[in-house]
DNA sequence: TATATAAGCGGAGAATTCTCCGCATGTCAA
DNA sequence: TTGACATGCGGAGAATTCTCCGCTTATATA
């Protein structure tokens, strides 16, 4: 017997590698005919020519499946957001805010219907989920980092936790503040950005 | 033929009023013994002995039902609002925004599963809703009032628009933020009011 | 190649939300 | 009292989400 098992992975297996594909991709034509809240997940696995277990075992809901389809995107957002930052390292840390957000919402406005989904994350019990996603909290770390450096070097007599405030800011962006913003109050997204900004940057550090 | 018929309004039907009336103890029963959200309309047509479309004619969705039952403790909230408002006239309006901040939150702390279960709303055809209830919109009329007043004697530079920040105040005090603060943060309700009051309210004026 | 076995499949079906529409009945006018 | 009819009832059932579990099959070993 071999001592310390080689790791416990185990390659794909190739006709579930490929089951994956046929799901992204009638994910992609459905979301991409139909709009992705128009779409059930019945379709999609249909689409697929799968049973509906077979989807539902890969994805527990549509909010994962959008996640997987987003991920790459998401990742060039946040090499642009470091590039950003890198290149703009000796800027007041309100400057390098503002930047983020503009390429955030420049993002959201991209990705909208996908985001909105991922979003959409029910927990499998039942209940909504309390808990933020994996982007949710990258971007979260990242505005932490931020408002601590405006603190550090801040005039504020006490400003909220940078915790909180991110927690705030980062509500504010959700797919249902924005559209709400967008389509109701009939904001621009350069409106918008200038918004946020004077609410949860500026008046404050400077 | 008589020139403009009386009123187009006609009472209520004698077994509607009362099967209103089942509906809604059903509900309670239902809501006390269970909790809001794993309480099915299902299970309160059955409870109140009723076929589903009955229950669905009077109430479009769970939302709308909890808002039935709320809306005598939201009157109420009003009232304690504008009382206290009343009380405090001569206050500068930053403080007397954090006082109608805590009643707020000391009424959502009472009622968090019914005010939950209100903002779950989902319009009829699928999507989410876009557009918010009652209870928001006249929060927020009150909360921009404060905030013009804070404006017009305002020290600040460029303040954002009061309606731009009462509506990113009430998504702060929406139920997904507070609870996620409250549960996962772990903040007492005295350190979140201490922080909206923080991000929302000061730093700015005085 | 043969075989053990873990990984994966798929569809029946439970639970839920919500609609449709034929039938019953309360209400008003005569 | 007696219809007429608007109002309201109720349950069948469509659509959707999600689970369960017996069967299949790819893959690793011998």
């Amino acid at each position: 017997m071999s001592e310390a098992e080689i790791p416990p992975f185990r390659a794909e297996r190739r006709d579930a590698a490929e089951n994956r594909q046929r799901i992204l991709n009638a994910a992609i034509r459905l979301f991409e005919q139909y709009g992705v809240d128009q779409v059930s997940m019945n379709q999609i696995a249909a689409e697929a020519q799968l049973g509906p277990g077979t989807l539902y075992r890969r994805y527990r809901n549509k909010s994962e499946l959008c996640l997987d389809l987003i991920k790459d995107h998401v990742d060039l957002l946040f090499g642009d957001i470091e590039a950003y930052l890198e290149e703009n390292r000796v800027e007041p840390p309100s400057l390098r805010l503002r930047g983020v957000l503009r390429i955030f919402l420049a993002f959201r406005e991209k990705k909208l219907q996908l985001l909105t989904g991922v979003e959409e994350s029910v927990s499998s019990n039942g209940s909504k989920t309390r808990t933020r996603g994996p982007i949710y909290h990258e971007l979260h770390k990242l505005l932490v980092e931020l408002y601590e450096e405006m603190a550090a070097s801040g005039v504020e007599r006490t400003p909220p936790d940078s915790v909180f405030r991110a927690d705030m800011l980062l509500t504010a962006l959700s797919s249902d503040s924005y559209i709400f913003q967008r389509d109701v109050r009939g904001y621009s997204r350069e409106a918008i950005l200038e918004q946020l900004y004077r609410t949860f940057v500026t008046a404050k550090d400077e």
